[in-house]
DNA sequence: TATTGTTATACTCTATAACTATA
DNA sequence: TATAGTTATAGAGTATAACAATA
């Protein structure tokens, strides 16, 4: 007879799963961010910066585990479309102070609705009890932090990617 | 007073948390494929095989998600390495049959189950009932094929990657 | 000298197109 | 002519390095 652990190791690796996973949401979503004329990367940037302002660039690119050379262009777009406010931070003239203008708060809030939507019907095809212990789990883990999650309760592991 | 709904929309968007999942949890597999002398791409083609075998290239490509032209370094040093049998089918050349060796098998099970324990000290980071959940739920997303994970219930969706 | 932001360059990964051989 | 496999090339996305401004 098979034991149940065996059944549940009957599985691919977690890997194997969460990034094929995570490259369908991210196509699931393309629609939903060009209908709201929004890249990726600038909804990640909204979506930072509506948690919480940012008072450099590099404090934000960090923050969504982005390059400091790649968000540059998406804040110049943001900013020229309104989006967001970008000054010099009269006290050091060195760092830009970003935050949403309400328009960008507006712009991300419908976005944001829009692919809470989308999720909503994916997480359908999941019973009740296991979409909450599903999004709970998925949650618990991202908050871990890179290293905890490369190398569980261990040493050192490999450096963070900048993204 | 805030409803339990509020509390759960409360959350990063499932790619937002999906996608750097999948990153880390690469780069936890790294050290342990580098140990096994295995590159990513060969563990995903060893274990594909290690499913079923494969009677055309371009099968074993599509099945893993990955494009024909670059799984072929893969499966040349796989089979260099005498992990992997790659040979004419006699009833048409131009076919390459496809399978583990005795050597390709054992390889690929004890690099998984290093994986596995991997895995297992990641998840404990998770009560016991949510860990079954997560796992439980996330295989069952990933059975569902892209373009149902794309746009779920819904018409046609963007075209699936070559991987 | 160190740091923020920026620009220019290089690199990695992936996809596309062109070619060979079989059918 | 169509298909499997292969090779060579081009493209996207990303990271690295060098630079200007400010502290």
């Amino acid at each position: 007879m098979t034991s149940r652990r065996d059944i549940e190791d009957d599985r691919r690796d977690l890997a194997a799963m969460t990034v094929p996973l995570g490259r369908a949401l991210m196509a699931g979503e393309q629609p939903i961010l060009a209908a709201h004329d929004l890249t990726m990367w600038a909804y990640i940037v909204l979506a930072a910066l509506s948690r919480s302002p940012s008072r450099t660039q590099a404090a934000l690119a960090d923050a969504i585990g982005a390059d400091r050379t790649r968000i540059i262009p998406v804040l110049d777009d943001l900013q020229a479309r309104r989006l967001i406010d970008r000054t010099a931070d009269p006290t050091d003239r060195r760092v830009r102070l970003l935050s949403l203008t309400s328009e960008g708060q507006r712009v991300f809030r419908s976005t944001r609705t829009a692919i809470r939507a989308y999720e909503r019907r994916l997480l359908d095809h999941l019973p009740a009890n296991d979409r909450r212990a599903f999004v709970r789990s998925l949650a618990r883990l991202s908050e871990l932090g890179w290293s905890e999650l490369v190398s569980p309760g261990g040493q050192a592991g490999p450096d963070s990617p900048t993204r």
